[in-house]
DNA sequence: CCATTATCATTCAGAGTCTGAACGATTCAG
DNA sequence: CTGAATCGTTCAGACTCTGAATGATAATGG
């Protein structure tokens, strides 16, 4: 119980390096990615749509975490860039249905191809094996939190 | 080379969970620590106050990697709740050094305890063995990366 | 010693991102 | 058929951060 004695340690926090890390590879992504026009949150939500089945824009904000209205200037976006495609569903026709283009699944791949470069340097001082154990704890982590 | 037919993959990528996971972690984080009224740059500016000596905030604005005009409303808040002190530097009148007070290193105490808490949950479902992975490879990417 | 130039902290306007409250259109419930 | 709920959209505004002034101080070079 010698906490009194015991350094902070904030930055020795898994939470911590998370967020640092977390924070330096999204701008450096970010970085990347602006080439094809696209932001993070394009990104993200070019994701999710290419995980599911066609979705609303409801439906998306939830996935996304974020306000419908986001969504939509999100989705104005990538319409514009031929990234998505937006249709009225015919059995509710409130609704929006957005579905990844041909060109956006590209788009798409190039931001992977962009994420996996990244990995690269981000990884280039670990071994083999500590990337691997690196990607199984991240992988156990992402799947805990729900997250894509 | 059969890199037409492989998935995206984007989310299977180090860099995409870092930042996905990390922004997670820095939203989680931020709430703990509002009951402190501090924000995420609050606690990265102490944790940095707390590992160097006492520093201008022309150096700090360098080293937080920020601009220098942020640090002045940060270190504001700071010191309207004691937590750090600023000080005109006798051998420069320019500069304002800051340092942590007591407080400040209680309080930033408190935000590692918050952080720990966290920790917990987070790696919840990871055995101790993939922990120490976890922090081993987070620790050697924050070093390279010369983060704190 | 003085004048110029550079550096520091600060202020302020404004860019960028995101949210929440409207609103019209559509659907659902009774 | 009427009222309530839901969808997408717009828009004002909160929040964070930056970059260009500004004034004070220091360094430099005649």
């Amino acid at each position: 119980m010698d906490d009194v004695k015991r350094a902070t340690g904030l930055p020795a926090t898994v939470v911590f390096r998370l967020g640092t890390l977390g924070s330096l590879a999204g701008e450096r992504f970010a970085e990347k990615i602006e080439a094809y026009d696209l932001k993070l949150k394009h990104a993200g939500m070019m994701t999710a749509l290419s995980l599911g089945p066609a979705i609303s824009q409801q439906d998306l904000a939830a996935k996304m975490g974020v306000a419908p209205s986001l969504v939509v200037s999100l989705a104005d976006h990538l319409e514009a860039l031929g990234a998505i495609q937006r249709v009225r569903d015919p059995q509710d026709r409130r609704r929006q249905v957005l579905t990844l283009t041909e060109h956006g699944r590209e788009l798409l791949g190039k931001c992977a191809a962009a994420a996996r470069a990244l990995d690269e340097e981000f990884t280039a001082a670990l071994t083999p094996d500590q990337i691997s154990a690196l990607q199984q704890a991240l992988g156990i982590l992402t799947a805990q939190a729900g997250l894509p």
